[in-house]
DNA sequence: AATTCTTGCTTCATCGATTGAGCAAGCTTG
DNA sequence: CAAGCTTGCTCAATCGATGAAGCAAGAATT
């Protein structure tokens, strides 16, 4: 079939030539409604097979030029570097694909120029729709697809400008912070101040969780201490520093840690260990977020998984409601055991 | 600017009644050949004025079905949920932009259909390259680009028709496995036979593997428990009911494992730490993969860590040379320490 | 003053698929 | 048997961007 090294690819005018009909009778077998165009079944089968042996493949730009919708739903992720950002692509493209939708998704790392960058691409792809997860600028990401009248949505973190889906890591944090405070007792026979330490102060859910953590000492009548916050960013090196910068202060570093994320946590116990002279078991950890390995650990350290599929079904509902005015869905996270 | 709920988007057209100008002047000026063409920059400057008030996006769509080069690089892949293929896309993305390509990425879940379905979509959109990491039939999918005119690649599992880059997994494992058989003396003080654990056996990586695995134990003089292979797949689970299996039949499950991925990794652990009697201190462990999460384990894990940034070079420098007869790139996977 | 060159545009065909409109042949119906 | 209906197709315009070819007006050259 394909001895020759063609250069063009196979159109539906090839095809129409070899069967000995018209372009418009192959584009209506091969998409389908043939039925509707009124086209015999003989020749039907005729082309569909011509086009097999042919190995036609659909040219989608062509395609798209011309019908009305794309059927490509863009998403926005800022890395792949953990469980959280993998299970929602990973389930995002599946429940795009059951959807009839083909995903085209961007990864940014967090760095606000590649997010709009990005932005801009996907709607020249000509996208139907858009979810910014995890984005910096959601807002600005909202505004660029209103003006290409695309709808957009937010994930993980808000924006004040379209529908937001995310955790509620307010309540999510609080009973994360009441779980490490209670294992504190437990383990070490008193309640102490816990360390904030991850993300970055400036982001809604790192507030939140801040908030949630300051909400959930005050239930307990522990006292917080205002410099035992240390929103430092996210990546593991920066909460290794923070945690270095903050021993070398005098601080000792004891009692219950409050980690924002898993990628904050790989810092934190790279510098436990490091710091020879702690014990993992003096140390009470919990962790906003979730990896099989932190629970093998075995430090019995307290993990939150945020409820990806929950998230993405309402995404996906609210998507298919056509509901575009601004919300934020606040979903609770999920505690293990 | 955009008061109106705008139901087209602006074209070159709008943007060149508005300029009082022509739809080729338009586009000249926008894609940046407009010095070649020889528009003034008093017009283009005017133009892009314009454009950039009406928030113009370019119809990809159309462009790309004019033009001869699609600029789009797609890739396959088989799971976002761990570290190795996680990298992998995260850096295939960023070295495809800085090349100026556009990466378009679909996630398999290591199913043969999707495979061959998402191959189709993205000769579909007219992808110029199709890298295939870790596809279960990459033959299968090299020829369909082939009979598109498409380049393909294979990255991760080799293929006999397309160029293939993956890691000397013969080498790593053998190297794997002294280092176990090595801790194994060093802790347990006698080098007994491995227990080998995960992956397929009909896949060239764990085939390659396990001869890897077969040759330490010869290298050592250690004898070889074909009973020992247990290649029951990737999944978590699967490794636990393979050990459980293995320990109900019997068989005391001690000495040294070499663990063929962290996914499977997850599996063993879970494992470990639910059958009490056993404890992690006498079990010598390895695993073929990489995770931070495992090193903070703390039970001296050996493990081996493929060279994601040495794959992916070599692909690129493949793609560039416009190199396409099959031939296999084997990248020596890296020891920590 | 006549010719050629340069500048700065416009015109129009094109990429491949889609679809409304149209048309010819055969079949029904009164 | 003429008028209308059905079946099974084809024609041609269209989507938006692109670029080769062309054209008019002014500048430079002889």
């Amino acid at each position: 079939m394909n001895h020759v090294k063609q250069a063009k690819r196979t159109t539906i005018y090839d095809l129409a030539e070899l069967a000995g009909t018209s372009a418009s009778a192959v584009s209506a077998v091969l998409n389908g409604n043939w039925k509707k165009r009124r086209i015999s079944s003989q020749l039907a089968e005729k082309i569909t097979k011509i086009a097999e042996e042919q190995g036609y493949a659909l040219n989608m730009q062509a395609s798209l030029l011309r019908r009305e919708k794309s059927h490509i739903i863009g998403m926005i992720v800022p890395k792949y570097d953990n469980r959280y950002f993998g299970s929602i692509v990973e389930l995002f493209e599946d429940m795009a694909r059951a959807r009839g939708l083909f995903p085209i998704i961007t990864c940014t790392r967090r760095d606000p120029e590649l997010e709009i960058e990005a932005a801009r691409t996907m709607l020249s792809y000509q996208v139907e729709c858009l979810v910014a997860t995890g984005a910096t600028d959601p807002d600005k990401i909202t505004e660029m697809c209103a003006a290409a009248g695309v709808r957009s949505l937010n994930l993980d973190l808000p924006g004040a400008l379209a529908p937001s889906v995310i955790s509620d890591n307010f309540a999510g944090a609080r009973e994360l912070t009441r779980r490490i405070l209670m294992n504190c007792e437990k383990r070490l026979g008193k309640k102490e101040p816990l360390l904030f330490i991850g993300g970055r102060g400036s982001d809604h859910n790192t507030a939140e969780r801040i908030r949630g953590w300051r909400q959930a000492h005050a239930d307990l009548g522990v006292p917080v201490e205002e410099d035992l916050i240390l929103a430092c960013g996210y990546a593991p090196e920066k909460a290794e520093k923070a945690l270095e910068a903050m021993a070398l202060k005098g601080n000792a570093v004891s009692g219950g840690m409050f980690v924002n994320s898993t990628i904050s946590l790989e810092g934190v116990i790279r510098w436990i260990r490091r710091s020879g002279d702690l014990d993992d078991r003096n140390l009470v950890l919990g962790c906003f977020d979730w990896d099989p390995f932190v629970t093998l650990l075995g430090n019995g350290i307290e993990m939150v998984r945020q409820d990806v599929p929950g998230m993405l079904a309402k995404v996906f509902e609210i998507i298919e409601s056509g509901e575009s005015k601004p919300q934020v869905v606040k979903l609770p996270p999920i505690f293990i055991n």
